[in-house]
DNA sequence: ATACGACTTAAACCTTGGTTTAAGTCAAGA
DNA sequence: TCTTGACTTAAACCAAGGTTTAAGTCGTAT
């Protein structure tokens, strides 16, 4: 299987290596592979999940509830219907804070209008 | 006209009376009057500008932005043009927050259809 | 052999956005 | 009068999410 060094995977992901370290020291990699000289391995799963971080991130997910989640898929099949309670829930707070955002835009729309139509005022 | 105290603002804004104060500090109550005994009123005016700072924020404009709104404000009508150009770039990262986290929410809904159809599968 | 680049660690440091605390002032009601 | 509640301040404190630093270990190309 093929692996990938820290360095490898930081630039794949576009995150600072320092950034993968700590998601590691957060418990956000779990059971990390080390080659002799003590240096990370990073496998397509481990990329894959961490681009699934990387969506709950952008999303605004807590580091600790992803470590939650990680710890589940950790302990395997047993933890498949909370992942999916958190998944859920978590899908609802998305759709919530998106909706804030697009009300909030309006609020941000309407200075648009108003300013530029003073602007136009101005010219007459 | 009608002067609200600190804890009355605070209570039609929903937002701690700490908060108001963090935010005067931070430059983005400008010319905020007070009574003889030094405390805080809000005119109608200031609490609408409070409405836009908290819809900027909701939007997730930071905190020395906003206040370069409000000192743009205070300068008057030769900053109309800066407001107007600042609010556009505003709203283009707002868009582009929301197309991200709605790009984002695409993952998480395969995870939960994954979920689901494998506590289906556990039925059968 | 040695120097370089890529890696390792622990610990210190940083920014953002507040919240909390401690000590004090003031007006109004009992 | 005295206490209570609402306010004031400056300064300390906090959590989140990293980033930076310092010191060290490898493997490899010169």
């Amino acid at each position: 299987m093929k692996y990938y060094s820290i360095g490898e995977a930081a630039a794949r992901l576009n995150i600072p290596e320092s950034t993968l370290r700590f998601y590691e020291k957060k418990g956000l990699l779990p059971i990390i592979e080390r080659d002799e000289a003590g240096r990370r391995l990073f496998s397509e799963d481990q990329i894959s999940l961490l681009v699934t971080v990387g969506c709950l991130k952008n999303t605004h997910m807590s580091i600790s509830e992803i470590k939650q989640y990680i710890d589940w898929i950790i302990e395997g099949d047993s933890t498949i219907e909370l992942r999916l309670e958190m998944m859920n829930n978590h899908k609802q707070d998305v759709l919530a804070e998106i909706s804030l955002m697009n009300e909030s835009l309006k609020g941000i729309e309407e200075k648009i209008t108003r300013y530029t139509n003073r602007i136009q005022e101005a010219l007459l």
